[in-house]
DNA sequence: TTGAAAGCGGTACCAG
DNA sequence: CTGGTACCGCTTTCAA
């Protein structure tokens, strides 16, 4: 059925490493030049009818499915989106990353997602990945960063938005949660309520945000000069939260109060204290931070600090996809964690000690 | 410093779409061809360690960073995996994606995640999105799927591995989970426990797989002639748990078991008895299926079936980057669940109804 | 409306 | 050990 085809001396279209069609094998089936199927599969308006269903008829008859790659090298712009976390198992992260996903999925992007595991190292590869990659924006949601990423990024053209971890520049937004306000509140609910002895429970001591978050504890505490407290790290996860509450009540401290640098680990912190049948919040309360949608279907029930993740996610994606000149000069969002009181909270025991 | 540069008319490396530097540019600035370049930034041994300085220095000055893209489509092989699951958000797809990416990141590879939502729709553009990526494999952990599917994906001649939902076939695995003998054990086990009325709790009846679960308890729950039983359905994840439950008391049924599709919305199902008032185990026992983590984090921790997620995630990385020979078969992969007592089950109540 | 051809940024083969 | 160069698969002028 094809006219003179046998022109090349190599056979033409046999042991290509992927068996996949290319724009020429379905531009010779159908006739046209690879131009042509080109417009055909970006909707072009100017195809005649005729050519348009030749072309389509040809695509599906040959499977055929545009090469990504190679549609990006030849000028197609990145509807790819990077996003860089981490720990994706922790709900907070993931909130963030499926509400950014959300949105650019009803916009038409992609989004991929990387996991540091609150690893420097694996940062900069995923960031180095992203890169590589070409996305069209690039969220770094993570709690370890090294100064020198900032000029690596800063010198690509690209929109950035850090949660946290980093400040505004040209390109770059930073989101930043006052976690000062947070923990301020949260502990002058616990003082309200008579707690005077209090412990910390966070994660990985060494890094900068969280190191913030342990820092404000430990500032906080010290404007009530009556407050006994003590602070324990253990990885982040509820199985960190089990570990480090068994870790304060091993050192001899036995907290009315327990304050938790996020609500992923507060899950272990009660079920080690319901363990060992210590009441919650009859004899210890118990606070989290995030108000990941678990914390309300835990039993009891966790009294934490709101932090909007959904619209987190959202203005990320809005940053990201913004028109260059938006973001040129760089901002910081500042948002303000509030209190939500639940049922592991309450007043500190009577019979102290 | 630079020789003759100017000879094309158009300003060579201005106003071009991504400020970044090419391997060409790398090559002007370090003296040497593009050739070289590319042999030492994929470290061939033939290059002169002094060639080789230069070369990386041009790469520091200039902030280079190769093209993904560029490589792939010049023939370089990926080392991209695709994964695409109904659900991100339930700890059980998430758990087999976290294994099956810790798994990649050791040997050098990348897992991009879709999330289908449990939308067919979504599954198609999520394949056709990987297909366009050319993944070097690719997981569909999925409950709904369409035959035609299949044909498109055998069509493309590459490892792919499915769960539950796939047959085998040319290079083509897939992980089946035996939902029957799970369903039997739970059922076996809460008859002997004295429980004659019971709830199934699932979600998206229309679906598959998730049917067969429901089916399954139909079936097995009939070889008990003298169980009375009901089944609902909600949106997967806690919110949806909690209201079946609520649908199920209003609907005036009250089992003395209930039988969930997953751990995930056991959570929901174990708050809104709680809130009611409803003892558990006492009352009303409740099961789960999966085994996730949180599951012995629950107040009351949850009697579940265990599927071992991460030997789940590691097999599928392995399925993935085995060398072409060993599946060209394609094989099946069975998997038993196995029962975990916790403490949310128990005896039936004495006083039925 | 359609085709020819010049790249996009690399890789890899072939010479030298 | 190094350079020249033909592609990889697609988009995009520029002409016809």
């Amino acid at each position: 059925m094809d006219p003179k085809s046998s022109h090349a001396p190599t056979s033409d279209d046999d042991r290509s490493r992927s068996r996949v069609a290319t724009l020429q094998q379905v531009a010779r089936l159908a006739r046209v030049s690879t131009a042509t199927v080109s417009r055909v599969l970006n909707n072009s308006p100017r195809v005649r009818e005729e050519t348009r269903r030749r072309v389509l008829r040809a695509v599906r008859q040959l499977h055929y499915l545009p090469n990504y790659h190679a549609r990006l090298l030849a000028g197609a712009k990145t509807r790819t989106l990077g996003m860089i976390v981490s720990n994706i198992e922790n709900p907070f992260f993931l909130d963030i990353f499926c509400a950014t996903e959300a949105r650019a999925q009803q916009a038409g992007y992609e989004v991929v997602v990387e996991n540091t595991n609150y690893d420097r190292q694996r940062l900069l590869e995923s960031v180095r990945s992203m890169l590589a990659r070409r996305v069209a924006g690039l969220a770094i949601i993570v709690s370890e960063i090294d100064p020198q990423l900032f000029e690596e990024l800063s010198q690509q053209n690209l929109p950035v938005v850090f949660y946290d971890v980093g400040r505004p520049g040209p390109n770059m937004t930073n989101i930043r949660v006052r976690y000062e306000k947070g923990m301020q509140r949260v502990l002058e609910y616990l003082y309200a309520l008579g707690h005077r002895r209090m412990a910390f429970v966070g994660h990985h001591a060494s890094l900068s945000p969280l190191q913030e978050r342990r820092r404000t504890f430990l500032q906080m505490v010290r404007r009530y000069p009556d407050v006994e407290h003590v602070t324990v790290t253990q990885a982040d996860g509820p199985a960190g939260g089990r570990a480090a509450m068994n870790q304060l009540l091993a050192m001899g401290f036995r907290p009315t109060a327990v304050v938790c640098v996020n609500d992923f680990m507060a899950i272990g912190v009660l079920r080690e204290l319901r363990d060992r049948g210590i009441q919650v919040p009859e004899e210890v309360s118990v606070t989290g931070f995030d108000n990941i949608a678990l914390a309300e279907f835990l039993n009891p029930s966790l009294t934490t600090l709101n932090i909007p993740r959904r619209r987190i996610g959202h203005m990320v994606f809005e940053l990201l996809t913004a028109p260059p000149e938006h973001l040129s000069m760089g901002q910081e969002i500042v948002i303000e964690p509030e209190l939500v009181v639940r049922e592991s909270t309450g007043p500190a025991p009577q019979r102290a000690l």
